[in-house]
DNA sequence: AAACGAATAT
DNA sequence: AATATTCGTT
């Protein structure tokens, strides 16, 4: 039950690297105790550190206090004072661990939930130890990812040249010359053809901002940002982001929008700040109607494929609730830039660092893929650099979005997955980034308040921080139908296995870690306790949906502040450590 | 000329 | 509301 307080800096765990599933950190809870005590036995059978929780808040707590004290959580869905989905989302968010869920009932419905919500997996009671014996894998796929990220980010310079020829995207898909040519062809066609009538064609082009996309938006921003040698500014994020058929307008357009978005946060932060409040507890997590509305998008590819091809339109169930994630994920992302933009370096909270990350995918199949390209003896820390492959799916792309559909879980990764990438990766950073985006220095006095206070936030609401709009799949295939590109494969990224894997290892390795290490504590202590009670929960995310807003709580939200938060001011340069934030990824879509 | 960013149009 | 376009600057 104990962990090894002293190995985890960064991020990984513990460096034990030799016998490399034994020592895995994980956290069980459920209330029953009866389980608990099994599955705490199995565990240890498997050679891994295990700690029980009877409560999903205490859990929570114990997650948050040691931000990197366990590889792995394994949750009951059904507790008592939290539900298992809304663990599963304050760890998605805050911390970046991979999630089992459990039950006893296997609806399908419920696993369905858990797995969109970035559960790894989902696994039905009585829980057998082969169920248990290589859950390591997941925590193992993560790392993957995370280093994966971290190397596009690094890849600068051959992200650019990308542009022209074929190449990797972040994702791993490969946009070709050929697909470009595709778009080009298509665009000519449809406007030869000039509507009349046809659906497909000519409806111009708009541009939908998918989370997706603007995941890549805000990698793009952050990246530049940490480099930064640069200045944030269309041409540069274009560049990066790397998706072919999107103008530099385009991407001017969302960078306005972007930083309006993000000036009104901070506005409400400090709003909020100045008023004091910090309870929040009570406030019940539905906003209203500030929020983020985002609108889903099934299929996280959508962005990339303007055409807008699957697109469920309607609805959504899976939609929904990745988005919210999504969403959620964009708030944090977007709240620690903000807060970077404001004040510029701070020492972040550990938090962000790694959290993002969503990816969760189904592990079953990777599993065994994963698993006999690792390496014997694999340390935590270390990733395995080539050893995968790149899988890509097929391109599925299908006209129509309901082809799609059947492997569930890829929707959720797809959008998952970057949410990840994008945190771990940037973080350090991070102070540039938000300045240079906002302007702080530069800029225009926006948000001038700033500086000082920590945060204290929110509440929400009201919501404060309405926001930042994404579109869903379904309007976009009103507006986009017929875009251009192709490029929409490689969007998908399918269990989230397909990890390119990377090349300069050492560098990822350094950035990691550096991300990783969390150099200070930052909250006050007060601002974390209450974070801890889940009263902030500011955020909003307004998601419409029924379903997810059941399991969406208060807490959930919760974070921004932290995040936001920040005492120290701004501008100035960034110093040396940047603290690892993470970047504000998906915010935008708010609507 | 190229790129920005704010304003304005759709 | 979300993007696209326009327009004056740099």
């Amino acid at each position: 039950m104990s962990f090894s307080a002293p190995s985890m800096e960064n991020g990984f765990s513990s460096p034990r690297n030799e016998s490399f599933p034994a020592g895995l950190r994980v956290l069980v809870v459920d209330d029953d105790p009866t389980w608990l005590k099994i599955l705490e036995k199995m565990l240890k059978k498997c050679s891994y550190e295990v700690t029980t929780c009877g409560l999903a808040r205490e859990a929570l707590k114990l997650l948050r206090e040691r931000k990197d004290g366990y590889d792995i959580v394994i949750s009951d869905v059904n507790m008592p004072d939290m539900d298992g989905f809304k663990l599963l989302e304050h760890v998605g968010l805050e911390m970046d661990l991979p999630v089992l869920m459990m039950s006893v009932d296997g609806e399908t419905s419920r696993v369905m939930k858990g797995v969109q919500h970035g559960a790894c997996d989902y696994l039905l009671k009585p829980i057998r130890m082969k169920e248990l014996r290589n859950i390591w894998q997941h925590v193992f796929r993560k790392k993957i990812h995370e280093i994966r990220d971290i190397e596009s980010h690094d890849s600068y310079d051959g992200i650019q040249i990308s542009r022209n020829g074929s190449e990797l995207s972040d994702d791993g898909h490969m946009f070709c010359g050929e697909d470009l040519a595709y778009v080009k062809k298509r665009k000519d066609f449809e406007n030869k053809h000039d509507d009349i009538g046809d659906h497909s064609s000519t409806k111009k082009h708009r541009v939908v901002w998918s989370v997706d996309l603007h995941q890549k938006f805000v990698k793009a921003v952050n990246q530049i940002g940490f480099d930064s040698k640069y200045e944030v500014g269309p041409k540069k994020i274009l560049d990066l982001m790397n998706v072919p058929w999107l103008t530099r307008e385009n991407v001017a357009s969302h960078l306005q929008k972007y930083r309006l978005y993000l000036s009104r946060l901070q506005k409400e932060n400090d709003l909020k700040a100045s008023l004091g409040g910090i309870k929040l507890s009570d406030l019940p997590s539905k906003d209203p109607a500030g929020s983020f509305g985002l609108q889903s998008s099934i299929n996280g590819n959508q962005n990339d494929v303007p055409n807008g091809r699957y697109q469920f339109s309607g609805d959504n169930f899976f939609a929904q609730d990745v988005d919210s994630k999504n969403h959620e994920g964009d708030l944090k992302r977007v709240v620690s830039e903000t807060k970077r933009t404001l004040t510029a370096d701070l020492p972040d909270p550990q938090d962000m660092r790694t959290q993002m990350s969503f990816d969760h995918s189904f592990g079953s199949l990777d599993s065994e893929v994963n698993f006999a390209a690792i390496p014997a003896p694999y340390s935590w820390s270390k990733a395995p650099e080539n050893q995968f492959k790149e899988e890509h799916k097929p391109l599925l792309q299908l006209e129509d979005g309901f082809s799609q559909l059947p492997p569930s879980g890829i929707h959720n990764h797809i959008q998952i997955d970057d949410p990840l990438q994008s945190a771990s990766s940037i973080t350090s950073g991070l102070s540039m980034t938000g300045r240079e985006i906002c302007g702080p220095e530069k800029i225009k006095p926006l948000y001038p308040q700033y500086s000082s206070n920590h945060m204290s936030i929110l509440s929400p609401k009201e919501s404060a921080f309405d926001s930042f709009p994404v579109q869903s799949k379904s309007q976009m295939v009103k507006h986009q139908s017929f875009e251009p590109i192709s490029t929409a494969i490689s969007s998908m990224k399918p269990q989230g296995f397909n990890l390119s894997c990377i090349t300069d290892f050492e560098s990822c390795q350094r950035n990691l870690i550096s991300a990783t290490d969390s150099t200070f504590e930052p909250f006050n202590e007060d601002l974390t306790v209450c974070w801890l009670e889940g009263d902030c929960h500011s955020m909003n995310f307004g998601l419409p949906n029924v379903e997810f807003t059941d399991y969406i709580d208060p807490g959930f939200i919760a974070e921004f502040p932290i995040y936001l938060c920040d005492t120290l001011t701004s501008d100035t340069e960034c110093p040396f450590d940047p603290p690892e934030y993470s970047i504000v990824d998906q915010g935008l879509f708010l609507s």
